[in-house]
DNA sequence: TGACTTATGCCGAACAACGACATATGATCG
DNA sequence: CGATCATATGTCGTTGTTCGGCATAAGTCA
């Protein structure tokens, strides 16, 4: 029954998984402490909030705690990518609990692709002893542009045969709870935005991998355009690209270039042998001065194209992250170089630009944190309900 | 006293001047009638909203129409340039009521430009017959980059001697009410955002004057950056502008290449004479070929730009604007040009880019709005509530 | 003129939030 | 070891907001 204002922002305080007090809270959603107890006490009597014990000693009686029930559901999180899956279950505060990546093929079009994911999220369950009834949201990260309205994938380039394809309907065939579907890189965005940068109004991060996608974050909000087309900056022109042709038909795009296949496409015309993206990662390591040096190429380009977006939205961070991002220095020194030279010294003084901190469960840490938004009726991506107007004095 | 929610969603949905029945208020604000007549009869009592004359026939009884009491008072909205002041006088409800262009130079320093401004806008409250006690609120468009919070320009390249000058405490020494400091090319996007493009949810606003500013509205609201700082792509490098020098001291900006000054440079190094970007308005309307071809590869290089622009955000709409703009055609053409040719199908399938319809007054217009927030406590910039959660079923 | 339609004003009921008071529970100190 | 202090808790009456219902007003239309 929580359907109030004030239970919406108990919960979206107590959201994070961690535990308050009661004075916490009323301070937190700005209302008197009568009326948190109030509202908590139903709230537990629901069972999404669970009553802990009581603190350590202050000086006076000392207070009750109170957290989510965050393991009154599970909520089923995956990212999908081109040729895996990663699927993982976390608790309603969206703590990863068990996880595991699976080989797919997005070629193969939505049907066995989806029923794999979901196989295996019935596997998932089963090894940790919970009903499929236990199941309270579903949520999927995936390489292709996503409209907003109606969570259908629109003109994806990398998945022929899912245009449009109704996600969340397939879903709920097997779990018939809310399911979420939304891009890979704006729940990567989301992930590291709720873990590292909470406080930060506008955001870019940015994926570097088989090719080259940024999740856009501006005024707290996911940012998702008027087709879903927003952060689709692969075929960004840059003038490192010189006259290289794309998949897409253009010449001169970022991802040419500065992908992972890109970069294999330079190091393949120098003459030293990759199969693929994932290579050129091992080459680095292994210390090959061609890769090293093409990797950094590739991050002055990616430079280039975020001085332009720099300029339009002025992001106080920037995250760097994807398969190639983890060749770490290289690359981030590329993009550094030219965004600081390239950019505004307004725009840029207090720009940080930085590798993302959780590679492998970002993605899901965000589908997760966004599916509970739909779970408890929540907006926005803060911990606190949003910084609109103060009610007070 | 209007203080409440409903009150304040009330004035959000009559904030456009237009009148409604208590019905149709009830249904906007999503109250029920009594509701809504309460809090209409607190605003009505306080003089802020106006009982106007029963409807025209329909078949049952007629119904009283309320409106924002737009006459009781005054909001002075200017627009600076950089060789110019537009002050304009406007109602509550934004409507402009008289302005006046004044020549000012902002290098002279913020004290006397400010100081004439005052003076004018006193002028105009004198000729309109209105005390000076009737200014309800006071806003101003500079350029320059604006910081969110504070309301003080930062780092203006264009207006030394302003840098952190405290514009909103000056005006108040004289009119004594909220004042609202922003850059111009945000509130021209603002003014032209709720003229013609209230439904949108991303927008970009582009002025094409001396320099090259834009307006960027995300999840229909401005976009000020961490640093005030967004919108400012003057600086973007494009491969047109190939070496040139800019005022920046950087190499290949648009702004160098495209802007009014950037353009009568073209000009001039193939021999045309000109003295100013104003000129080449002129040089086009009397059909020089070199003029009509240069503002037409501006607009190319100002699509390339865009082009970019539009992957990170994907606007339904590109308004262009500005002095250079007014010459129409070419300009547009050449952005239409590389926007459609650069952009992904599916950024640009449903992107329209057009003309700004009110090139004099969507500066005004836009600070209007915006000091209109700011005096009745409004959020953003809809003519609705926020379309955030619905509150019944 | 009377039926019909649509708006209005007013009132009591339901609900949410608040502040205050009495009480509970531990630390701390003499 | 008991008194005191500090802090948290539960409850209750008050206040203010919102809602739905009902009687009534003011037009149109036949």
């Amino acid at each position: 029954m929580p359907d109030t204002t004030t239970s919406s922002d108990l919960l979206a305080v107590l959201r994070d998984g961690r535990s308050r007090t009661k004075t916490e809270l009323a301070e937190a959603t700005d209302r008197s402490r009568s009326t948190v107890t109030a509202h908590l006490a139903k709230l537990v009597e629901g069972g999404i909030v669970t009553q802990l014990e009581r603190t350590a000693a202050t000086k006076g009686r000392p207070s009750m705690l109170y957290a989510l029930a965050a393991d009154a559901g599970v909520i089923v999180a995956v990212e999908l990518g081109a040729r895996h899956a990663l699927v993982a279950l976390t608790d309603l505060a969206g703590g990863v609990t068990a996880h595991h990546r699976i080989v797919v093929d997005v070629v193969d079009g939505p049907e066995p692709v989806l029923a794999a994911i979901l196989t295996e999220a019935r596997d998932l369950l089963a090894a940790a002893g919970r009903p499929e009834s236990d199941v309270a949201g579903f949520g999927i990260g995936i390489p292709a542009p996503v409209e907003l309205a109606t969570g259908l994938p629109v003109s994806p380039p990398l998945m022929p045969g899912w245009d449009r394809f109704d996600i969340r309907a397939y879903v709920r065939l097997v779990f018939d709870v809310p399911v979420m579907v939304d891009n890979d890189v704006n729940v990567m965005a989301v992930g590291e935005g709720i873990t590292h940068w909470v406080a930060e109004r506008e955001m870019l991060m940015i994926k570097v991998a088989t090719g080259i996608g940024a999740g856009v974050v501006v005024n707290q909000r996911l940012v998702h355009g008027a087709d879903g087309a927003a952060g689709e900056i692969g075929h960004i022109r840059v003038s490192a690209a010189g006259d290289r042709v794309c998949r897409c038909g253009q010449t001169g795009c970022l991802e040419s270039f500065a992908s992972g296949i890109g970069i294999a496409r330079t190091l393949a015309e120098q003459g030293v042998d990759t199969d693929d993206g994932r290579d050129v990662v091992a080459l680095v390591r292994a210390g090959s001065i061609e890769a090293t040096r093409a990797v950094r190429e590739a991050g002055r380009a990616i430079g280039e194209a975020l001085a332009t977006c720099i300029s339009l939205i002025n992001p106080s961070v920037i995250v760097i992250g994807g398969s190639i991002a983890s060749v770490g220095e290289p690359l981030l020194a590329g993009i550094r170089e030219v965004v600081y030279q390239r950019s505004q010294p307004l725009a840029s003084k207090q720009l940080r630009v930085v590798a993302a901190t959780d590679l492998e469960l970002a993605g899901v840490t965000g589908v997760s944190r966004l599916v509970q938004s739909q779970v408890f009726h929540l907006a926005g991506l803060g911990a606190r309900p949003t910084p609109a107007t103060q009610r007070r004095s």
